[in-house]
DNA sequence: CTGAAAGCGCTTACAG
DNA sequence: CTGAAAGCGCTTACAG
């Protein structure tokens, strides 16, 4: 690999002095006319590019942003963090996207490093901030973090972060999902997939439970089991078990699109009609959810003003350089109606 | 924010130099037994990470990679980033992740932001990678950015850009799948998606058609039209009229899971049976593949193995700070058999 | 409009 | 084992 060529390889070509390149690229200050065609030209001729983090040193950014989630495989980080992406990169800054696999030993890791690089702030999903029952200590760090650096945990509505906030309103969620359901005639309700130790089931089956004694639905809560619980199969296995009840639930709301398509399988495998027999639905309007035969009745995050939201709070505390200490903004999803309910 | 902690208010506090600091930090050259454990019980008070980027302004390391994919958003990219990423935090690297759309200037664009946050090396995949018919600018970008830092192309064999690649072996792939299509006793199959401008598909579709001459199948090719040649919609648009024709393909193969899932809601539309009625196969084995009643066979790219090899190739790059002109290396992919074909 | 100089926060020979 | 000093590649008052 050639040299780096460096502002002083461009200074001496040019027959200036450092100083005057720096001006001439950054735009900030004057340079003759004369002198600024002579650099830019040379500047194109070379490709030089000046290095951001000698750059950095002296001004104080890095225009890095850390990004941490559980594992981008999962389509409901990947759309979050492609439309934060698109906002940050029109900014200027540029993303570094962790997998913590929502392990909070490696979500501890994570963040020291990120903090080791100096990035200009910092976005958490899944793993601690969406997790019921947290160990002090990682509430501790999270706290800790956020004064030094801006910070935004997003998912779940809580309280115990001091940090700034973007969460989905659950609430409301569940609340426009079994009105929904309660107008097209459905009585009884079961929710399979998640579990109390994740915020976000929790706050659904509160809500759904408050809601369905209003409402006068009978609505039951089927948590599944393992560490899988938001997973494709948890739903299936899920499902099958439900199928063998008497009377049968007349709609299962799976806890998200992939526990509601394991549901989908099982019902299909069992000779059943979706949504003549009984009806489906699932959270976050994830891609599966229109790709297949019967296409899943949801509730939408709204992914990009999500993330623009994400991206605009953090963003806020960069510029200001202060911390909205415990803001909070919900964002209120919106239910797509599609064919897995009648 | 609190002003931040630097290497100077660590050595004043343990009445030291900075350099002693940086030793016992570094864990390079020597400090005496004492220093050390005051000097870390320092840090640890403090929490004081040394700011990377000051120390990479010595190094001339930043330990950040750039990953350049068209979207997060699709599973196949998902996937190789995910076991890419996990190898390149196991070495202390930090990846950037940028979505380029698969639009060549954006791509400049990305290339040029991420030269200037000189990285340590770079990884491209879809876009102008993928693309028959690229224009000579963007080849010579290419060749010109891999003179100067390391960078691995992914994704497609091609043998235009001089850099370092890693490539699936579609021919192996289709040739696999054919084999196995004619021992199930197929004959009549049709490939359904991609386009002669993405030279995956082009490269499978050349396979397909002299695999067919040799092992006696009646394969055709039907390419699909429109920007969108890789979605689940233009499987399924595509599935549509194939299943006008007389005499129907025996087996669809869609160009990956995506266009097979595609094919699989028109035929169960249909309703028509899969695999009795028609077969459907498709390629990336992307976690969708299983999640549906009827579960796509169709040819993985081992994703373990592919993002392992990614970064190794990129990484040795790095360290040898030489490059890997030319230097090609195809990962055989591997038949996944599952119910949509019998 | 321009250049010399200081400084961003580290690391690393070098001398002791 | 330790510290003073130089240097990584920029930017930015400051003086002219």
């Amino acid at each position: 690999m050639p040299k780096k060529i460096t502002i002083y390889d461009i200074a001496k070509e040019a027959g200036v002095s450092a100083a005057t390149v720096s001006r001439a690229i950054t735009g900030r200050g004057y340079v003759s006319e004369k002198n600024k065609i002579l650099i830019l030209s040379l500047v194109d001729k070379y490709n030089f590019r000046p290095n951001t983090f000698a750059r950095n040193l002296k001004t104080g950014y890095t225009k890095m942003i850390g990004f941490i989630v559980p594992h981008i495989g999962n389509m409901y980080f990947a759309n979050v963090y492609y439309e934060f992406e698109k906002w940050a990169s029109s900014y200027g800054y540029m993303t570094i996207l962790l997998n913590s696999k929502g392990d909070y030993e490696v979500e501890s890791n994570l963040l020291k490093a990120l903090i080791e690089k100096h990035v200009d702030g910092i976005v958490m999903m899944g793993g601690r901030i969406d997790a019921s029952n947290l160990p002090e200590d990682y509430i501790k760090e999270i706290n800790e973090i956020r004064k030094q650096i801006p910070f935004v945990a997003c998912g779940a509505k809580t309280e115990r972060f001091n940090c700034s906030g973007i969460y989905t309103d659950d609430e409301k969620g569940v609340e426009e999902l079994l009105v929904y359901l309660k107008n097209r005639g459905y009585q009884r309700i079961t929710l399979i997939g998640g579990g109390d130790e994740f915020i976000p089931s929790y706050i659904k089956k509160q809500k759904a439970i408050s809601i369905a004694e209003k409402l006068g639905l009978d609505v039951s809560v089927r948590w599944l089991t393992g560490n899988e619980v938001f997973s494709n199969r948890a739903g299936y296995e899920g499902m099958k078990i439900l199928l063998k009840e008497n009377p049968r639930p007349e709609v299962v709301c799976g806890i998200n699109d992939y526990v509601a398509m394991g549901a989908i399988k099982a019902v299909m495998e069992a000779g059943l009609n979706i949504p003549m027999d009984i009806a489906i639905t699932g959270f976050d309007d994830v891609s599966i959810a229109t790709m297949t035969p019967v296409q899943i009745t949801t509730v939408s995050p709204r992914y990009e003003y999500f993330g623009k939201k994400v991206f605009g709070s953090l963003h806020k505390m960069i510029k200001n350089k202060t911390d909205n200490h415990s803001k909070m903004t919900l964002i209120k999803p919106e239910l797509v109606i599609r064919n897995s309910t009648r």
